[in-house]
DNA sequence: TGGTACATGTAACATGTTACATGATTAG
DNA sequence: CTAATCATGTAACATGTTACATGTACCA
């Protein structure tokens, strides 16, 4: 009965499961779609745990499908692991930005490749912005009011791009370059 | 010649020991300063870095001082893979936010729970922006002018937990809670 | 002289990444 | 019939985390 330890990703596979029984491959599918955007995995890791997680009995496999496809089923055990997670304090965020470190060493750099290299940042994020607001604008009105938590979490990704860009905006000139080459 | 390939962990190790010669010791408390805000690391890495770069030519270990002090120095191999690594383009972001998950599982767990981690969450997130504005204010306008690209990324900071706490504080208040109260 | 901060190192394990091998099914 | 997509699985390795063992020097 001492409930599993459950790592945030396969914890969150669980939490897919209770929607309906699937397979890894279904799972990587609505994991990046749900949550990739804050929280990545790869297929390696989804088969891995779910190993994991049969073998501690928190799913069980249910007969092979079309392709050898393979089933998992939510057990009792399961869902209170799953529970017992989801009541934690979530936990500190795990915030990795490599342009910050360039940033950090960026006197050990030629101007103008650091402006470069922001320039194309400012692209990358531009893109990233334009294609979350297109994801949030077409969320249908009743899937808003059934997961006002869950689709809040794009909100915030959209915030996150913002202030990014707007960052990168008020850069002083000096290191944003367009001083240099004028 | 062939460029030891460096992760971005060793390599901001290099970028400080081009300030001077040091030990694990003050790696780690110079790195967790100047970059632990955006790139975490433990004191293990640290030493099992440096022990791959001494053992890769990049650093050469001095002589002991007190305490067993180990300092290691820059070659001319490890300028030559530090430099070739601020040169790449910078990585995507990691970012991986717990709360986020129990966000877009909310569904699953009783409104009072959520507005409680969600308030929680505020107040440590509040604490985190004082504290880096007062880092902010403490600047030299010196350091300021000589490193302005270093400088820059504590306005990031400054700028995410901003719009962090300002998405917190928009949330529709059937989430926040304080509804269902009153 | 005993506690605390300094300092290194290792062991064990958890998590994340990349690459590859294999086979099933479908569409053209 | 064959290329593309679906689907699972594993191997090898890189990175990150936690805990512990050891010893040094300072300072109250």
């Amino acid at each position: 009965m001492t409930t599993f330890k459950l790592n945030s990703t396969a914890a969150s596979l669980l939490g897919f499961l209770h929607e309906r029984p699937m397979a890894g491959w279904d799972l990587l599918e609505t994991a990046q779609q749900r949550i990739g955007n804050f929280w990545s995995l790869t297929q390696s890791q989804v088969y891995r745990e779910l190993a994991a997680m049969a073998e501690a009995g928190l799913i069980e496999a249910g007969e092979r499908g079309r392709r050898e496809r393979q089933p998992y089923t939510l057990t009792e055990a399961g869902r209170a692991a799953f529970q017992d997670w989801l009541r934690q304090e979530p936990g500190p965020e795990t915030i990795r930005i490599p342009l910050l470190l360039t940033m950090a060493f960026g006197s050990h750099l030629p101007p103008d490749r650091l402006a470069a290299i922001l320039e194309h940042q400012r692209t990358r994020h531009s893109e990233r912005l334009r294609s979350y607001e297109q994801r949030q604008s077409a969320i249908p009105p009743a899937y808003r009011e059934a997961n006002p938590a869950a689709v809040a979490t794009l909100d915030l990704g959209i915030a996150y791009e913002r202030a990014f860009i707007n960052w990168l905006d008020q850069l002083p000139a000096s290191i944003r370059g367009g001083d240099a080459a004028a």
